[in-house]
DNA sequence: TCCCGATGAAATGGATCCAGTATTGAAGTT
DNA sequence: AACTTCAATACTGGATCCATTTCATCGGGA
């Protein structure tokens, strides 16, 4: 593994030897980048304890820009620093699933009333191709599951998109930050693990995507804000009953 | 200046020798503490570089712990980290305070209307109390202003409790968590500097207050829910009024 | 056989060191 | 006189070093 340390810092150390052009952007931004990435996948599980020095072999670079990186996940309640033992990614129980998803729930519903008024044709049109791409996935996955993690892949973005446009037509560039806070503290994968199991629940929620979608071409801010927090409400109560079923087992296993 | 290192962790180091326990609580977790504080109350203005070696000296550690407190900071949105740079005290704009605001509102509705049913005698006592010494601090501000600071102290832990008591009611320990980071973001020394200088203003907040303890004692959800969010709203407005009219001044000078 | 204490390995936390970069001020030129 | 260039300075960012703590394994005793 590269080790890419100040020593061989010259250009050909063979195995990307990171561009290294010093402020490129912040080292430690782009380490947060890649654990939140991991973990919010679920490639590295709930539980699992973060080694400073073997993160830092694996990633190529010294002890240091990781423990910055580790800090930033602690600040923003990814992972737990426990003194004297390390970070380890933190595992929501069930209620802090069912109280990220009331959360999620308002701020939705007020990003809808805000939106119906504010809405481009521009996010409209993004906000029709990203239901159509949901309800494509869906009807994919229910044909003949060709690949299921490319249609979760498909599945899951479509999903975000048409969350996000919502959010981001509501005028509010807070709200957005806010939102993925929240959606930090649940690993997708739990998502996945939900829903990949339940098709009629995809097919509903592709339908309340479209009346959503419906709701605020019309304009009408009220009856999409209603919608948007009886989504979330499901989706809470699917999530919490997944992970009252999975959660019977122990903590995972330690990482290596 | 007391400069304890490793090498003087000896007891008798003078000036404030600190308590030096090795996990006491995180020194990290600490520091954050000490600095968001400061820089909540204004000590420490917006715009202020946060150099390391000075913050080290200062609190009497190295720059290493100083360093990781930063990148906390930076994940909350505290301070921006500017690459070779260093960290910079946020200064928030107006927009950002309008959409802090209106998110607040948001929030504190939903609490409101949870709180209605949920809420206990007990809570509803502190309620009061806090209602009730928020409107002495108004009453003492406008009868002779003897000490605009102690009064600015209750004020604003009267006015902290009241709300903190219907978040705690709403049931949803996140929301706190979320309205807090909300708080971060605008610095506490402009909100005073808003109210104080509107004494009418504050009258009426304290009437709102009472209407709100009312609604919520009567476990009415809805009313008490919008109350809430046009406390918020009047808030906002003349919070934005007031940074538009500081705002005309330049970037603060540099710490130091 | 089970429990308790000691020893050793592993990992964190803090400090120091050093290289690289941005800024500031001065000198020199057009 | 103003602008450009260059050098000195200050500070950050990464690496390494070392003390301290924690955990696990092992051995002894009840």
């Amino acid at each position: 593994m590269a080790r890419a340390t100040a020593q061989d810092a010259d250009p050909q150390t063979g195995t990307e030897p990171r561009p290294r052009g010093r402020g490129d952007r912040d080292l430690v931004d782009s380490l947060v980048e890649v654990l939140q990435e991991r973990i919010s996948t679920g490639e590295i599980p709930a539980g699992t304890w973060l080694r400073q020095e073997h993160l830092a072999t694996e990633l190529g670079v010294s002890r240091m820009p990781v423990r910055e990186a580790l800090r930033q996940l602690q600040a923003v309640g990814t992972v737990e620093m426990i003194a004297n033992r390390g970070a380890r990614v933190r595992l929501p129980s069930t209620r802090d699933i069912m109280e990220v998803y009331e959360l999620h729930g308002v701020l939705q519903a007020h990003a809808g009333t805000a939106a119906a008024e504010l809405i481009t044709s521009g996010q409209l049109d993004r906000l029709s191709r990203a239901e159509a791409m949901f309800r494509q996935a869906v009807d994919e996955l229910r044909a003949a599951d060709s690949d299921p993690a490319a249609v979760q892949r498909r599945w899951h973005e479509a999903n975000t998109e048409f969350h996000s446009v919502i959010i981001e037509a509501s005028g509010n560039k807070l709200l957005a930050d806010v939102v993925e806070s929240l959606h930090r503290k649940v690993p997708r994968n739990l998502t996945w693990i939900a829903l990949g199991s339940d098709v009629r629940r995809l097919e509903r929620d592709a339908a309340e995507h479209a009346a959503i979608l419906d709701a605020l071409t019309r304009g009408d801010g009220a009856t999409a804000g209603t919608l948007l927090r009886e989504h979330a409400k499901r989706a809470s109560e699917l999530l919490v009953r997944t992970v009252d079923e999975i959660g019977q087992e122990a903590t995972p296993a330690r990482r290596r």
